[in-house]
DNA sequence: ATCTCTGCAAACCATTTGCAACCGT
DNA sequence: ACGGTTGCAAATGGTTTGCAGAGAT
C-alpha cells in the first residue's frame, strides 16, 4: 500500500535492543510484511509461518507479536470479531480503517484526519491526547451498488 | 450525565417487540440505567443484579445484553481490556470516549465531532458510512498535572 | 397451556503461562 | 556455556450453548 521498511531494518532494530534473531522471529516478520494489507490474526500468521516451518508453535507467534508491539514495530487492532489483528507500523503513524458491514472489506485511509478533532477535544477537556483508535462502519462502493440495484428490482 | 429514558420506556419497547418482561430483564435494565457513567462489564452488571436477586445467572445477563443490543437499546463497547462493556444508547446517538492511559479514567464527550471527517471519507472512498467507533488515549488533567509536578521535582 | 426464558454446567475460543529442551550469542 | 527463546500442553478468562425446569403471556 505504501513504502515499508524491509525485513533487515526490522531485524536490526531487534538486535539493537539485545533480542535474539531467531528463525521464528525472522519468519513472523517476513510474513507480516508480505501480508500487510490483510490484517492477519495471530492464527493466520501462525498458518503462514507454518507453511514454511511446521515446527513453529502458536505461543511463539503470540510472544513475538507481543514483543514487536512493545517495540512499536507492530500495531494490534481489534475489529470486534473476537480476535486481535496485526499490522506493521509504517512511517505514517496513524491511519484509519473503513469496514464494510456487508462483505467485511477493510479499506485503509492513509491520512490522519483527526488532528483538528483532537485539538478541539484538548481545548474542551484538558486531556493531553497522544493516540486514537478509529473505525468507520458502512457499505463499500460495491455493496452500496448491489443494494441500489436490489432496490430498483423491487 | 444527560437525560435518559426511564425504565418503563425501555420495558415497553421490549413488550412491543413481543419479548417477555421478566424480573431478570427488569433488573438488568435498571442497573444499566443507574450505573450509566461507569461502563460496566457483563460481570459487573451480574454482580449488581445479584445484590438484589442472588438467583440470577451470568448467562442470562449475557443473553439480555445481547438482546438489548440487537434492539439498539444498549451499545457494546470494547476498551481493549479483554472484556466488553455496555452503555445505554441515549438520545444522542454518538459520543466519544477519552481514556486516560495512567489512571484508567473514562471521559465521555457528548458531541459527535466526526461529521466533517466522515464527509471527507465518503468523498474520498465512496463508502456510505453509517457508524463509527472512536477512542482517544492520553492523560487526563489530573494525571497530566501529577506528571508535570514530578518533572519539576527532578 | 404454550412457548419463551432461565439457571446450571459444560463447551468454546483466543490468549497466556509453566517448564524442560533448544539455540543464538 | 549462558540465558534468552521455543514447543508443548495445560491453564485462563470472557463468552456461548444445550438442556430440563420455571415463569410470563
Amino acid at each position: 500500500m505504501e513504502g515499508h521498511e524491509d525485513i533487515e531494518e526490522v531485524l536490526s532494530r531487534l538486535k539493537a535492543e539485545d533480542f535474539k534473531l531467531t528463525q521464528q522471529r525472522r519468519l513472523i516478520v517476513q510474513k507480516l510484511l508480505s501480508d500487510e494489507d490483510n490484517h492477519p490474526s495471530a492464527e493466520e500468521i501462525y498458518h503462514m509461518v507454518r507453511s514454511e516451518d511446521p515446527e513453529v508453535g502458536l505461543a511463539t507467534v503470540y510472544r513475538t507479536l507481543d514483543l514487536l508491539q512493545r517495540l512499536d514495530i507492530v500495531h494490534k487492532v481489534n475489529f470486534g470479531d473476537g480476535k486481535a489483528r496485526y499490522e506493521m507500523r509504517g512511517e505514517q503513524h496513524q491511519h484509519h480503517h473503513l469496514l464494510c458491514t456487508e462483505c467485511g472489506l477493510i479499506h485503509e485511509v492513509g491520512e490522519d484526519l483527526l488532528g483538528e478533532v483532537e485539538e478541539k477535544l484538548t481545548a474542551r477537556t484538558g486531556f493531553r491526547i497522544s493516540d486514537h483508535d478509529v473505525k468507520f462502519y458502512g457499505l463499500c462502493p460495491d455493496c452500496l451498488c448491489s443494494e441500489v440495484q436490489a432496490e430498483a428490482q423491487q
